[in-house]
RNA sequence: GGCCGAGUACCCAAGUGGUCUAAGGGGACGGAUUGCAAAUCCGUUAUUCAUGGGUUCGAAUCCCAUCUCGGCCUCCA
């Protein structure tokens, strides 16, 4: 089955072949989070996605080397301006940690840590995103626990980077200008804007009001960017021939992406990824580095963008309220699961609206497909006279992710096999020569991309604030006055329960519950 | 000013010129079940695709215009 994907670069949607068709090999660098904060939903959306085209990739038989960076050069700027001025990021995040610190707000796992370090305080929200992406299931997560260079860190490549600047100054792509900054000249190389759209020619300088007037003044054009800023204050500085300072802020996915996937292609990786808001600059930049210092026409051959997430119709910002992290939403009763399918839901090229309706409507989603897989376990050795539901429409379901990643259209799929499994009834015995484990293998093929019935098991508890003790004495009481038919004080505990946040269900076998998700 | 997108039922959402008299999920409603609920199961739920034109034998799908909304144009996934 042929994948067909949306490329940013062309703009159009194209067949995927990758650099290497033999080898089924696919090089695949993800734009990672900046750690020096908690990465929220609207973050992970784009890394999910990421993760969703890789497990695709896989599906469709591609070895895919994917390699996510966490960005820890603390050179991303606090204030509104471009070229990196004002007060570094981990400087700031240190702070909100120190106070935390002293406000024991901490979580208790994080150990000790020095907030004046900046190292420590990147290893501290890089430790953080591992257990996130962990519960959401990023499969890139396992690959780093093997090989950890697959989630490598910018400022252990800041010798490469300089290297890269000094290449760039040698073939004239770059400068050093009169403030001591080496910018790189968007007018040496034509390609520029190609990808964004942002040619130089079209950009208005300070349209978007975030551009210092001083630093265009130096600028041979208002669109070059920073490659090096010489700063003996910062907090995180390297030595460099250009003065102790510290590296652009588009070098380090270059760098990185050509060491660890470009080494035997001069520089040229498959796919690259990140949230809309990369194309310009920072992608559009990386291009430009990347191109001016291997001499190849491209950098990455597919770029997949995913577009911004709001949540209840509004943008999100933590002004308004709903801003929200995976910890904020598993505190509210969700589990990794269904925060995970109600992020990858909606098309990677639509804006995606996080609602807690939708959030439960994934919970239920996800509740039905694992009793549709706890019954063809139960029933694997059974058999059927022809190929069943699922193991018929696999063929269907592959082909709808394989047309840009239609999840919608390959869960629609999946949802009319499942509905004609009888999962209240055992099967009917039959001599046929199929068997409900090729069912079962069709499910977990389809959830090979989905990656929701694995997570389900590790949506655990532990990590809410609930009263299990509590919770079950309360269960027992409900059940000691059903017994005896006193059904006012039955449905007096049961209140209370709600009460509490919690539903319950009455099986056959027992009482079960389960925390109710709310906003 | 430039460049991208999007508008399909109560909600999410597929569909990209011909079984579309429009998937799938949720919700709602009706039924089974239940002490009553919840959960579960069965059934019902858009003659219509922002609006107005046009192209075509045929349009939700293509074209034009209008309206509305969103994103980017050197912090951002």
């Amino acid at each position: 089955m042929t994948l067909r994907l949306y490329n940013t670069l062309t703009k159009k949607e194209e067949e995927f072949t990758p650099l290497d068709p033999e080898s089924k090999r696919v090089t695949f660098y993800a734009c990672g989070p900046t750690v020096y904060d908690y990465a929220h939903i609207g973050n992970f959306r784009s890394f999910l996605n990421a993760d969703v085209l890789r497990r695709v990739l896989e599906l469709v038989g591609y070895d895919v080397k994917q390699v996510m960076n966490m960005t820890d050069v603390g050179h991303m700027t606090d204030d509104e301006l471009a070229d990196g001025a004002g007060q570094d990021k981990m400087q700031v995040a240190g702070q909100r940690l120190l106070e935390a610190k002293k406000a024991g707000t901490l979580p208790t796992d994080a150990g000790e840590i020095d907030p004046t370090d900046p190292y420590a305080v990147a290893d501290f929200y890089v430790h953080a995103f591992i257990e996130d992406s962990r519960k959401l299931g990023l499969k890139i997560i396992a690959d780093a626990d093997k090989q950890p260079e697959l989630m490598p860190r910018p400022t252990r490549y800041v010798e490469q980077m300089i290297k890269l600047v000094e290449k760039l100054i040698e073939n004239d792509h770059a400068y050093v200008a009169s403030d001591g900054v080496v910018y790189f000249s968007v007018q040496s190389y034509p390609a520029y804007g190609e990808l964004s759209g942002n040619t130089p020619d079209k950009i208005r300088s300070g349209e978007g009001g975030r551009v210092d007037e001083k630093t265009q003044l130096v600028k041979k054009h208002p669109a070059d960017f920073m490659l090096w800023k010489p700063d003996a204050s910062h907090v995180m500085k390297w030595p460099s021939p250009w003065g102790e300072g510290y590296p652009g802020w588009h070098l380090e996915c270059s760098v990185m992406a050509v060491s660890l996937l470009g080494q035997e292609t001069n520089g040229v990786i498959d796919i690259h990824s990140g949230g809309e808001d990369n194309i310009f600059p920072h992608h559009e930049c990386e291009v430009a580095q990347t191109c001016c210092s291997t001499g190849e026409s491209h950098f990455a051959r597919y770029w997949f963008h995913t577009r911004f997430l709001i949540v209840e119709n509004q943008k999100m910002s933590k002004s308004k309220g709903n801003f929200y992290t995976l910890n904020d939403l598993l505190a509210k009763g969700a589990s990794p699961a269904a925060v995970r399918l109600e992020l990858i839901k909606t098309h990677y090229r639509s804006q995606s609206n996080f609602t807690f309706r939708g959030l439960t409507d994934s919970q239920r989603q996800i509740d039905r497909w694992a009793r549709l897989k706890t019954w063809l376990e139960t029933n694997k050795n059974e058999s059927l006279n022809q190929p069943g539901p699922l193991t018929a429409a696999l063929p269907a379901f592959i082909a709808a992710l394989c047309n840009d990643l239609n999840i919608s259209g390959a869960i629609g799929v999946l949802n009319d096999a499942a509905s004609k499994h009888d999962v209240a009834n055992s099967p009917e015995n039959s001599k046929g020569k199929f068997t409900y484990a090729a069912e079962l293998d069709a499910l977990n093929q389809m959830d090979s991309v989905l990656g929701v019935l694995d997570l389900q098991q590790s949506a655990s508890l532990s990590d809410t604030d609930v009263d299990v003790k509590r919770i079950e004495e309360l269960i027992e009481k409900r059940n000691a006055a059903r017994s005896s038919k006193d059904w006012k004080e039955a449905d007096r505990v049961r209140d209370e329960l709600v009460d509490m946040g919690i539903a319950i269900k009455d099986n056959p076998t027992g009482t079960t519950w389960s925390k109710i998700v709310s906003s």
